[in-house]
DNA sequence: GCTTGACCTTGACGCTGCGTCAACCCTCCA
DNA sequence: TGGAGGGTTGACGCAGCGTCAAGGTCAAGC
């Protein structure tokens, strides 16, 4: 006959884990001996291993009880089940790993490799330093909030710069964010290119008014994040919106207005 | 400017979760507007989203606020931390898929190779399925509880098998618990028997004395477990003991006593 | 101007799976 | 005989929020 804290060695456990599950009905509370000492047989060993096997696998305590009654066929299905839970969050601690490898990456490497190719391309056609690093900021946060569809951004991304416009649009916007005042006749080619493209685009159909909301929040952070950056991005959002636009990462046309 | 709910959502967390990281201090409270609204701006976003990635890869909320307080080395040394603690935690999960498998298959396969080939040559020397069961049973306890010591112990259990007095115990033992009654000559047969190869394993120094305690947990549990599945073994125990041994699963040399 | 519904505010309790006292009783061994 | 090392119940504590409750606010439509 075993003492509980035999019983607790036997299945690996604490003696308050055992005191917890006769509370709540999950392991029958066994005999007492004279001196109201509990005294388990082998068999409550093994229903302790078994129901820590479940717990291990993350299943809740209220569960374990009805599985351990359950027949055969209803007790696989649940295993089942929990061997899908288990492989998802063993696919969400991987990719956690990835997640906290690319912040502490910070400013180095180690950045999805399309974002990396697509900042060496924004330094070919002769963005600055600042406009990349700017560009960097945004793409790390996009690419930890949103892992896996930054895989979708980045190849249309590149494409665009292969634009003589957009390459344009970049050496502007590098020669009025490197230097100190408000340029507002620059400003005004950039917010005119901007709004010339996304005619173009919305042209070809490349725009998709329709799917507007959900998809809308990261390119908005994105301009967000960048006003703060450079409260001079501001002036140009207005000039953008002036001619009829929104937005910067990502354009939308505005309702007409009574202009 | 952010509502609260619009910087959850940029973040992919609840209102709430935003709340209780402003009521830790680990997110600072933002201005309020004119009727007590929080607004937030887009770096607010950047730093719950960073709280967000160290969150899910399981740092404690405690110590996130001291990460990201940190220098850069000392934050990469506690990223290689929690990554350890990651790939830890995911192995931990295989694991537990495999035991969770092995519970499910119950009665059937799935049980670790090396215990499916000691039982089958169990029955190849001619145990009865009755003795087949038990061992089984017993095993697939051991193979939940120490599954990565099951290795060790299998081989040498296979080998046990060749030796003549070995095959032969198991046949008298398959004799016995295949009946009905107590049958005390064969039990006494089988207890010379168990004392005779325990005095040879000993002769031979395979029964290493010093290292009783920790050690003896699984098999102590399989002879308890043996008892409660049929009493007579209880006999059989105490057969063993007046030899001078005690245990079945392995054995151990009482200490002399004035017999 | 009024209602409606979707937000916002603070405060407080609930949940899981135990860890960790506290205050006391039993047993065993030197 | 006394002290160490078991056992007993009872109660509070912990993280990380979820979930009311009981209001104040904002934008839109009538």
């Amino acid at each position: 006959m075993l003492t509980i804290s035999q019983l607790a060695a036997y299945a690996g456990v604490t003696v308050r884990a055992v005191r917890h599950y006769h509370q709540i009905g999950l392991l029958p509370e066994p005999e007492r001996d004279s001196s109201g000492y509990r005294r388990y047989g082998a068999a409550a060993a093994v229903s302790l291993i078994r129901i820590r096997i479940l717990a291990n696998a993350g299943v809740p305590l209220s569960q374990i009880g009805q599985m351990l009654e359950a027949d055969a066929p209803t007790f696989a299905a649940a295993v089942a089940d929990i061997d899908r839970q288990l492989s998802d969050e063993i696919a969400r601690l991987e990719a956690s790993r990835q997640q906290i490898a690319q912040l502490a990456a910070g400013d180095r490497l180690a950045l999805p490799p399309q974002v990396i190719a697509y900042l060496d391309r924004l330094r070919e056609i002769g963005a600055s330093e600042r406009v990349v690093a700017g560009e960097r900021d945004g793409w790390i946060l996009m690419a930890a909030r949103w892992p896996d569809r930054v895989g979708d951004w980045m190849p249309g991304k590149i494409a665009q710069l292969d634009d003589p416009q957009v390459v344009r649009l970049y050496q502007i916007l590098s020669g009025v964010f490197d230097s100190d005042a408000g340029d507002d006749a620059r400003l005004e080619e950039a917010a005119d290119l901007i709004a010339g493209l996304a005619e173009q685009a919305y042209a070809s159909g490349e725009i998709d008014l329709g799917e507007v909301g959900q998809d809308d929040l990261p390119f908005d952070l994105l301009d967000a994040l960048a006003v703060e950056a450079d409260p001079r991005l501001q002036r140009l959002l207005d000039l953008v919106r002036e001619r009829g636009w929104a937005g910067l990462a990502r354009l939308e046309r505005l309702p007409a207005s009574p202009d």
